[in-house]
DNA sequence: ACAGAAATGGAAACCGTTATCATTAAGGAG
DNA sequence: CTCCTTAATGATAACGGTTTCCATTTCTGT
């Protein structure tokens, strides 16, 4: 199936460039299931193009988050971590992560009594103190199984 | 009121001494609502204390966190923040973070219904994934009244 | 092919935090 | 109170993730 990947138009969209070291990042990152960090990402694309400079994975990390591409999550552990939001399949969702080993497990169990719960305490929330809420994160921590 | 402040006991208990500057940050920590960083912390000390070096800012602040009298959160602005723990008053809670100007606001309505659904997530996922939860993070974000 | 603009890569700077180590001082014994 | 042991401290340097800088390269419309 060949044919343009279907991030092209979105970077058109916005007046950006589709560069090698663009889509090897998002090759990469739609590879994995993983919340890589940066380092992550330059190691992987630097199997295959090791001209492409660790300042680019950050540009282009920073452009695909603000482009509502990619997700950016810190979980506690002094680095950044990225996860692509593949429509309808990755969307927004919530975390398990262990404080031993730092395994971030994804999770939707009882997303919709959350969400549906979130909805109304952002409803109150926002009269209250008049404020704009845009997103939530919630992350559970604990110890994984190996790290008992 | 005189007497030795309420931590003392605290620790000694755990073998730890009373020093000038863990009083100087205990008494900078009990004196606001807000959600300090280890410079916010250093520049308040230093007013009194100009002696008082920010390592141990960081020490004590770490020591404190393990005595289970602060708590550290990360609200993502890249320096992690601490907020005391006053027994029946501020305990566990949520936060409204302000992605423009970083203000921060505690919120405990629906705290409760959040709390009891939480503890039926944990049941569950803890089961599922094998994954011994200790704790959990919440967290809205969005533009505070003054950003919007 | 050309020109103008966007994107890139390497080096250095940045900044919050941690490690090192010589010096100070808390607090128990006497 | 004085002495002694050892925890605690503070200045400095190191660390690690990220950002800035700027000269060079690459893309894209003409
Ligand atoms: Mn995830
Ligand atoms: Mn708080
Ligand atoms: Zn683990
Ligand atoms: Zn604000």
């Amino acid at each position: 199936m060949p044919g343009p990947p279907w991030w092209s138009g979105k970077f058109r969209e916005c007046g950006c460039r589709v560069t090698i070291p663009r889509q090897a990042i998002l090759d990469i990152l739609t590879g994995t299931s993983e919340h890589l960090s940066a380092e992550d990402i330059y190691m992987a694309v630097h199997k295959e193009y090791p001209a492409i400079g660790l300042t680019t994975i950050y540009r282009t990390l920073d452009l695909l988050v603000r482009m509502g591409m990619v997700f950016r999550f810190d979980f506690g552990d002094g680095r950044n971590r990225y996860e692509l939001i593949e429509e309808g399949k990755k969307e927004h969702h919530h975390h398990l992560v262990c404080t031993g080993c730092g395994r971030i497990i994804d999770y939707t169990d009882f997303i919709e009594d959350e969400v549906r719960l979130f909805k109304q305490v952002e409803e109150v929330l926002s009269k209250k103190h008049n404020f704009e809420i845009t997103s939530h994160q919630v992350q559970f921590l604990g110890q994984c199984s190996k790290c008992q």
